[in-house]
RNA sequence: GGAGGGGUGGCCGAGCGGUCAAUGGCAGCAGACUGUAAAUCUGCCGGGUAACCCCCUACGUAGGUUCAAAUCCUACCCCCUCCA
């Protein structure tokens, strides 16, 4: 592969988000020459986006920064029949209203990484509901089907793998990659789209759509994917002991996005400094240079910056400047997950089990009395020795709080109000 | 439609009449060591509770047999394999 011409190619390969591209020399030409139109699909099954959709968000603002247009195109019609990879088959089909909802709500979160507008460079979001609820099954068939060969599509890994390990593969999936071939045809007659995205289990279903736009339209398309996300422990991005990270800060706030990111593996810090954040590669080469306890200087700066992305520089120096004063000084950061608690109740005295428990901190009080037993409780700092520890007002600290710790990192702020 | 196999805790997977709240692995939580990392070691890991005493809920669903069932019987639901 020769070194690309077009800025967004020369950043997407050395940021890390290639993994493989149909035509890369005619994609890079193709860019060369003007503002390309391209689309990434998403899921609407839930109100908002995690961090494992991140990658494929950083690849459109590239997009949009080197002068290009994104199209986000948001699954509503494929949402509508269920989703159907796994073995959750019996997954709820959401309703109309919900799916509205979840396209609101993820809206917001490309609002932050995206400008939206009419510009020839700024980005829109549409749903394939619009083009795929209307389809007629007969016609379908007619126009499209003859464009598909059965042989060549079971030779697609999402296939081949469940076929040759004997797992079932339902007539509606094997449909999938119709369909999402066919959103791209849809697109390129719509808006113009030449390029699509995605990670690279998608690579099948791209390649599909490229090939139906040319054989239908002759068109020239582009497909292009991204490596699959995953911690260097093997785990899956985004999922942590609270659940998903969540892009949002209605379900996740800055301060815990920010923690999510300062906890990053040693070994992950360079390679998520190029993905998710903008900073130049030479001071990326100079942060991951560091060593030792040193890199946790790196990780910060990685903290700062995906945190500023994704909620705005304030909330994230807000995120840094807690996360100094809890961690570095021992005190308290006004940015710490608050809970309230009625000042009535507290006057009367309130159980170490019950305020841990309301605090979020545990599911139980057994779960709360083991970690009281286990050591890992702390009132204002100092560690819990009683589990039938009663707080009343004279647990406020200097503060007029409680200052509530589960171990190492989870701080809660308890509140009278 | 016929024959066979199977549904167990977040996941994988043992158990196949009492000693089973259920072996083991993974995941998770806490402690130690550190750097809010990794690896390692230790403890915990359904709920209630003063403690591993007891109580409640739980091994697809609903009944039954038994002093006693995740384990046996019956019906039903679901999944898989083979045959038609």
């Amino acid at each position: 592969m020769t070194e690309p011409k077009s800025d967004f190619l020369r950043a997407i390969v050395d940021r890390g988000f290639l993994h493989q591209a149909t035509d890369f020399e005619g994609l890079d030409a193709a860019l060369c020459k003007g503002p390309v139109t391209a689309y990434i699909g998403f899921d609407c099954t839930a109100p908002s986006l995690h961090v494992g959709s991140l990658l494929q968000i950083m690849i459109l603002r590239h997009l949009q920064k080197s002068g290009h247009k994104p199209v986000v195109l948001m699954g509503g019609g494929t949402t509508k029949i269920g989703d159907p990879t796994g073995r959750d088959l019996s997954r709820q089909m959401l309703t109309e209203e919900v799916i509205a909802t979840n396209k609101a709500g993820i809206r917001k979160v490309f609002d932050k990484f995206l400008t939206f507008g009419d510009g020839p460079t700024d980005a829109v979001m549409v749903d394939n509901d619009d083009w795929l609820s209307t389809i007629n099954y007969i016609s379908f068939l007619r126009d499209f089907g003859q464009h598909f060969s059965v042989n060549r599509m079971l030779t697609f890994d999402s296939v081949r793998l469940r076929l040759e390990r004997e797992q079932p593969l339902s007539f509606l999936e094997f449909n999938y990659m119709i369909l999402q071939a066919y959103d791209f045809l849809e697109l390129n007659r719509r808006l113009k789209v030449t390029l699509q995205m995605g990670g690279s289990d998608q690579w099948g279903n791209i390649v599909n759509g490229v090939e139906l736009g040319r054989r239908v339209d002759q068109a020239e398309l582009f497909g292009l994917t991204s490596p699959l996300m995953t911690t260097a422990s093997g785990a899956k991005m985004g999922k942590t002991a609270q659940g998903a990270v969540w892009l949002n800060a209605e379900q996740l706030s800055p301060y815990d996005y920010w923690q999510f990111w300062r906890n990053t593996d040693d070994a992950d810090v360079a390679r998520f400094l190029k993905l998710f954040t903008e900073l130049p590669l030479g001071e990326i080469a100079r942060l991951a240079a560091l060593e030792g306890a040193g890199i946790n200087e790196a990780k910060k700066v990685l903290a700062t910056e995906a945190t500023t992305l994704a909620h705005g520089r304030d909330a994230a120096i807000q995120a840094e400047e807690t996360a100094r004063t809890t961690f570095e000084q021992g005190g308290l950061g006004g940015d710490l997950p608050t809970v309230e608690i009625e000042r009535t109740a507290l006057e009367k005295g309130v159980g170490i089990l019950n305020l841990l428990r309301q605090a979020g901190l545990s599911a139980s009080n057994g779960e709360a009395r083991r970690l009281i037993q286990g050591g890992g409780a702390r009132v204002n700092d100092a560690k819990v020795e009683d589990e039938a520890l009663v707080l009343d007002l004279g647990a406020l600290n200097s503060d007029g709080v409680i200052k509530l710790t589960a171990g190492k990192k989870r701080h809660v702020i308890v509140r009278p109000v």
